[in-house]
DNA sequence: CTTGATTGTTGTTCAACACAACAAAGAGGC
DNA sequence: GCCTCTTTGTTGTGTTGAACAACAATCAAG
């Protein structure tokens, strides 16, 4: 049961084609989640008519949303018609800001890339805004029969009202109004978000199929930051202001080993980011040829038995526990999923983060479990199309 | 945008009645909200058609759900028929079980108490099941045309699936089956759930315009126990389990006044509740007469200047608001509202609730405001009717 | 008293699902 | 191989309910 409140109210209303709309949406996901599947199989389980699921599908197949794919066995009497997603064709277009490089990609509905192009991150915005149009421009021409939107995911704080992007920590870049540029050069909607609520996205329209049918879980980014987003009943909760879900600033602990995006020294983010791992382990390594490290290559080190690695590694890894420990306290979630690089080293640091992760989990209340994403090395990459992809398959409410 | 899971999807079809259901809905909260409000101007807000309003209020002239109140000013044309809620005839029972007592009342739609019965509250089951049967069908037979609803608040967890009972830690009652047996008592339709959760509700329809505007908030029931009620986008926050909101046991610190429900004590309720005030004040007062001494009595003390009632109580609203704060950090909701007998000493705590519960407040985030309920002595009675009344006027997604 | 505005009702049209009938296609028994 | 029974997908009819337009009932204001 939930509320109706009088604000917009006409978006809310019933009119002729919101029956259409709805029952479209819930085949198209049978089609998603079940394909191949006849027109007669959707009609049982949603019992609705297959007059209607027949007259569904022809709109589906006319909208290119949907193809036949050949016959399936008969069980006794005339052979199904057999459907899946259309693939092959770009329905969106994914904008992925990340700190080192930017991507920009096309991807079918069932979340096939299809063209990728990058180049790297500028805090220049003139030099973005041209590269970004450019690109974009380029894919959105190579496929021009194509009905596109673009997703973007930045790894900072965005207004999903206006469309603007607010903060980008790591260039201190306000204001960026990428969105309303990309609408004016391009005509085509715009979606952007936070690379965290993305990739809570990602994972709830392309994670393994346990998290896929999870209702309410938080994913934990670890990157430059410290990002999470939360889905609630399926839905990203952006709160009123659309700025919650900022936990990476929560309070951890004093003295972190480097200075959070935000100018603090006890924030999360201070303690478990790539951020903070590196410079913790350059300190505790000396100043020798340690200078450019990354985060992978940290990694390998610790997998191949460098103590200080591991150590760095380990001690992040309780820090991500602890508040990993407070999001499940505050929300119980079926399940925390940890993303980034870091899940490389997952079977480094699995105990540590669950050890400490579980200390909240109280018996008598849910059970949380903490994994490790399976969406790979670009998670924020799927989350930039999934913000479309979302879009397509989701409901308005 | 909210994903579309398949399970048990029949109820999702958009079926003919589909339509008329929703804008049903609709157009009764704008009765609700707006009242006294004309056919034209529902139209007019809502960009139906007059025509289609004219039906729909026939419809729920007829389910005896609206009613018309003469007519008002011209403005220039016919004078319109004003509609408003049916007021009078009840539509909810709502049994509010609490430690010392149980409420048994009948509402109508406007949520105005129509009739209330009361019994101490015992641990015997049998006791409970005979009284609250009794008391339930006599408001049944004393409404024979009506149609109603039955809503149940428990101090307890509560299987919103089952809807069974699973535990009241006030009397250590397991598996209290009430809700099966009223069904089968009166073949009227059973809504339990926990007290907290039930007067978030009550906030959420009943409390302050302000509250009843706010998407997301939390309740904080301050009684035997601290129990919390989360509303997100309008709709109780129950987690996957049904048992989600039971911050009262969250670790707060150690060595609590008293031994939380749970046993423990180190819980949020062990710093925090009633039963926790009232056994510091007898601790640190001595073993005089004040052994049976009741929160009233105690606030009442603190107001006329009783040192040791008012520090007590100083305390236990610093343990609030570092509780609170955990709350604001974990879904910077837009408010946190306090609400059980603490409120009358709202004065004397209000300073240092907020003091320690804004802590967490980041600048650059959201700014949740800390406020007193307004729903008077016994929210947790409008919360068993909530039950119903939000069935009455939500929406089914 | 006339004109124009406002409200509520009535009749028609249109979208979309339910239901039933039917054609297409195939499995299995004899 | 033929007949019967199933299953699939399509076509036509009925029904619900919103949109739209026309109209009657009121009423204010010049």
């Amino acid at each position: 049961m939930k509320k109706i409140y009088l604000h917009r109210i006409e978006d809310q209303i019933a009119r002729h084609n919101t029956i259409r709309d709805i029952n479209k949406q819930i085949v198209l996901n049978y089609v998603r989640a079940r394909s191949p599947i006849s027109r007669a199989e959707i009609a049982r389980e949603t019992s609705l008519q297959r007059s209607t699921v027949s007259a569904i599908v022809d709109d589906l197949l006319v909208e290119n949303l949907v193809e036949e794919t050949g016959t399936g066995d008969s069980t006794g009497g005339r052979k199904p018609t057999l459907l899946r997603l259309k693939t092959g064709i770009p329905v969106a277009i994914g904008v992925d800001v990340t700190p080192r490089e930017t991507f920009v990609v096309a991807a079918d509905l069932a979340g096939n890339l299809l063209r990728s192009e990058k180049f790297p991150t500028s805090s220049d915005i003139v030099y973005m805004n041209k590269q970004i149009t450019a690109k974009v421009t380029t894919l959105i021409d190579a496929y021009p029969s194509a009905k596109l939107e673009i997703g973007i995911s930045i790894p900072g704080i965005a207004d999903p009202s206006s469309g603007g992007i607010l903060y980008i920590p790591y260039f201190q870049l306000a204001d960026w109004d990428i969105g309303k540029r990309l609408t004016e050069a391009t005509g085509l909607d715009v979606i952007i978000d936070n690379d965290a609520n993305a990739v809570a996205l990602a994972e709830l329209w392309f994670g393994q199929e346990e998290v896929r049918k999870t209702r309410n879980f938080i994913t934990v980014l670890v990157a430059e930051g410290v990002g999470t987003g939360i889905i609630i009943d399926g839905q990203v909760y952006r709160g009123e202001n659309g700025a919650a879900g900022e936990f990476g600033h929560m309070f951890l602990a004093e003295n972190a080993p480097v200075e959070c995006s935000c100018g603090r020294r006890d924030c999360w983010e201070a303690h478990a980011s790539e951020k903070a791992i590196l410079a913790q382990y350059r300190s505790s390594s000396g100043n020798s040829a340690n200078g450019s490290i990354d985060i992978e290559h940290l990694i390998g080190l610790a997998k191949n038995g460098e103590d200080n690695a591991l150590r760095v590694l380990k001690s992040a890894a309780k820090s991500l526990g602890i508040g990993i420990s407070n999001l499940i306290i505050g929300f119980s979630p079926q399940a925390v999923i940890v993303s980034g690089s870091i899940v490389k080293a997952w079977d480094l640091i699995k105990e540590d983060i669950q050890i400490l992760g579980q200390r909240s989990i109280r018996q008598e209340l849910s059970n949380t479990s903490i994994i490790a994403s399976t969406l790979g090395d670009q998670p924020t990459v799927l989350g930039s199309i999934s913000l479309v992809l979302a879009r397509k398959f989701g409901s308005a409410n």
